[in-house]
DNA sequence: CTTGTTTTCTGACGCCGTGTCAGCAAGAAC
DNA sequence: GTTCTTGCTGACACGGCGTCAGAAAACAAG
């Protein structure tokens, strides 16, 4: 069924990791080549574009090899879809988790999400798209997107427990920001030609300012401060 | 290319539309028992399910005549979604046209969305889902969610410009609320078993009234008054 | 370098859903 | 009934998918 196979590691001396690329196993790099190759198409291309035959002749191999690492096209985004998301928490972790003043790392967190979509957007797009079209792809999404409600509202109630947001329903004002978020960060990097990563910074910060800690904070935050006036040109077209 | 053909009205005496459906052309009455179909089919499997062949078994007609009506999968979507179009922005005409008490006539426009929704989800749903498929469709449903993005955020500068709302970037908060719109409807109507219409409902007019109108004026509408303190749990698994 | 073993790759195959077409059947008008 | 139009059908070719047996390449040991 899965493509995955337990490798064996390999009983010489020379692989020990110690080299990075080259002491790779071949499979290793084949099935990196995969992912790349997948990454490189999908910045200009929509996914659904995206066929195996296609795929396997920008990796230089043949269509049916591509079976060796994948069991079908759903499961090549999924683990685009994994490494996406490490990343992504990592970033997100400064606001969910860290100390000192909420606005500041908000902005950080926001910051870093901007990056790291404008790095690797296609995959956030990408994997949104082909999700409807397969079972497993689309449980992976949801509870891609449902770890970060939860996270993003229990913040709010802890935030709120600790007087820095007024009380509201936490849930779905979270719901309200991620799906937001989530559409932004899409249509602005999810192609080549990309949006202006710092309007699309603005946009959504001023927006998670403004929700939980009001109005008046906006104008503390430093990109409140840098470009109080600027119209988000970029959340024009989207 | 288009499956479309222009019918010149049979120029017979009967057909003049005064007895409804047995009145119709044959062809029209096939038409619509594909739509009817597909509908009933998509309220308990997923479009990606939905193939040519078996859709025509539930409408008891060969495969091949599908194509006499529409041009592939994704043009049906597109009638259904135009239909449904229509039902929605007679119900949202309310609260961005109406006149009166804006905390009411929202009440009246969730209301009505929610009904709608309710009737017809899985349209929503399933034009969501195959609009990444098809690139035609693709701009249908685009086209269709910035229409509103963009009937509300007038709604919302107009409603600022008489001080009902509090000054700040109307857009970026209409697409917020739209999107957890789609998202709450799609995902708790799209398939049966339904949830429930009042809590969503209140939810969803909840957000809207805080967002827009102020924490305070929530306790005011009718379902405010009604539940203060309903815990929506249908936003639990959503 | 040669040999034997394991890993990786390939071409050919069958499957399934799509969309088209020529021609058949059913319905309407007379 | 006959004629003409409209609606329907089965058969076909196409293209992408996933599998498999066997070829080729990579690797370790001698």
């Amino acid at each position: 069924m899965s493509a995955k196979k337990v490798k064996k590691p390999i009983q010489g001396s020379r692989r020990d990791g110690t080299d990075a690329v080259s002491q790779l196993r071949k499979s290793d790099r084949t099935r990196q080549s995969i992912l790349d190759g997948a990454l490189e198409f999908l910045w200009t291309h929509p996914f659904r574009d995206l066929t195996i035959k296609e795929l396997m002749l920008i990796a230089g191999i043949s269509r049916s090899a591509f079976y060796q690492y994948f069991s079908d096209v759903h499961e090549l985004m999924e683990a685009l879809l994994r490494s996406l998301e490490e990343d992504i928490f990592v970033v997100a972790s400064r606001w969910l988790e860290g100390e000192g003043d909420p606005v500041r790392l908000l902005e950080e967190t926001m910051s870093g999400l901007v990056s790291v979509c404008y790095k690797r957007g296609p995959i956030l797009r990408a994997v949104a798209d082909a999700a409807p079209m397969d079972e497993r792809l689309e449980k992976s999404w949801k509870a891609f997107l449902q770890d970060f409600d939860d996270a993003v509202t229990a913040r709010i109630e802890q935030h709120q427990a600790a007087g820095l947001i007024k009380p509201f329903e936490a849930r779905p004002v979270a719901i309200a920001l991620n799906r937001m978020d989530a559409y932004l960060l899409i249509h602005q990097f999810g192609r080549r030609p990309r949006g202006n990563r710092e309007s699309v910074k603005d946009a959504i910060l001023r927006l998670w300012i403004s929700t939980l800690y009001g109005e008046e904070k906006v104008a503390t935050s430093a990109s409140g401060r840098r470009a109080k006036r600027t119209k988000t040109s970029s959340s024009k077209n989207s």
